[in-house]
DNA sequence: GGAGCAAGACGAGACGTTGCGACTCGCGAG
DNA sequence: CTCGCGAGTCGCAACGTCTCGTCTTGCTCC
């Protein structure tokens, strides 16, 4: 069968497959997460997962949804009116979770599996980071309007000038990511963006 | 024995094991790149590599460095005189590297294997990407001297200003990388970077 | 100083192991 | 009675170890 029913897909099967990938990743890094270790881990036959899943990656980045996805909610960054304020709180929440061994782990686990499969790139930039990106687009548009922004600067590009130095030095590990850190790329976007 | 004599070592093998594993990376990518096929190609025994490199990842960072690394020149960006124009001049030339397909495999193999090894991360950090990190550096020194640059900001992270968006955008391909866009990078890195 | 010999790196490939992904079984729920 | 399920088997590909016989190298002994 190329399309199985999805109305009759067992609801606990599924989720003990998902929370049985997460854990493996988390206790043995990502290069010895196998499929095999999830069905056994998960109490499920490895059909099971080729039946719903088109690749082991696929299976990750759905547990990683699964586990910090409740994107329901249409996220927003604060907005207190000062921006350079705002933008210190989020970019030092950034840091401190990259700083935690466990998610430090699960995001480069996803960046592998995204450098891998274009497909599941999509996936992940669409579904977990997107949502990020385009709330600090609303913040800088907000104070865009607040006038604390240039009215022309380009809101995309902007929003890399946040992230992606963290980002750089998070890949490289070319030195630690502080707190400090986290305020002198806000300060140095915060030039950058300003108006006049 | 854990230590063969490395005076012993056949030059040639070593050069047709890394221009195997160059070549392969090159026609099939590096997801499909094995050891078996490198002894194949190379005309090698299998042990042969085993012998001289820990992983499969060391033999391809070697085939890069071979190939690119020429390293003994200590390379220098232009300096003109003109900051602005300088930095333009070097994004774009990065942005045109990342968009030729033959580097941007290479690029992703070798993050995927700094992602993985951490070992061979520093080892890609300080070989690859440290030379040139350390030449942006010098240039900027050079325009904070001029008075170009803000006496006070940190250079370290004001090299991440400017690599880090394009990083972060060709990373996760949220969108393409164009001449238009390194010049908007450079921009907004000299507003953020400038005196007073 | 040249002939002979042992050490060891070499090419080739066999071997057991691991994981993939397709497949086959009853079983049991809808 | 259909069909997704757990369980497990199968062939395949690649890993990393190993054992061959060959060839190169450097040392020894006459």
């Amino acid at each position: 069968m190329k399309t199985p029913n999805p109305a009759r897909r067992s609801e606990q099967s599924r989720q003990a497959i998902l929370s049985a990938a997460f854990d493996l990743v988390v206790e043995s890094g990502y290069a010895k997460l196998t499929v095999e270790a999830i069905a056994a881990r998960a109490g499920v036959g490895k059909q099971t997962i080729y039946r719903w899943w088109p690749s082991k990656g696929a299976v990750f980045v759905d547990a990683v949804l699964a586990v910090t996805g409740d994107e329901k909610g249409h996220l927003a960054l604060p907005d207190t009116g000062d921006l350079g304020a705002d933008l210190r709180v989020v970019l030092r929440a950034i840091v401190d979770e990259y700083n935690d061994p466990r998610l430090d782990t699960m995001s480069r686990a996803m960046t592998i599996e995204a450098l891998n499969d274009p497909g599941i790139n999509t996936e992940i930039t669409e579904r977990i980071m997107g949502p990020h990106l385009e709330a600090t687009r609303d913040r800088l548009r907000s104070a865009q309007r607040a006038g604390q922004v240039a009215e022309d600067a380009d809101l995309d590009v902007a929003v890399e000038l946040l992230y992606g130095p963290i980002y750089h030095r998070w890949m490289l590990r070319t030195a630690p990511l502080t707190h400090e850190y986290a305020d002198t790329v806000a300060e140095f976007a915060l030039r950058a963006l300003r108006a006049t």
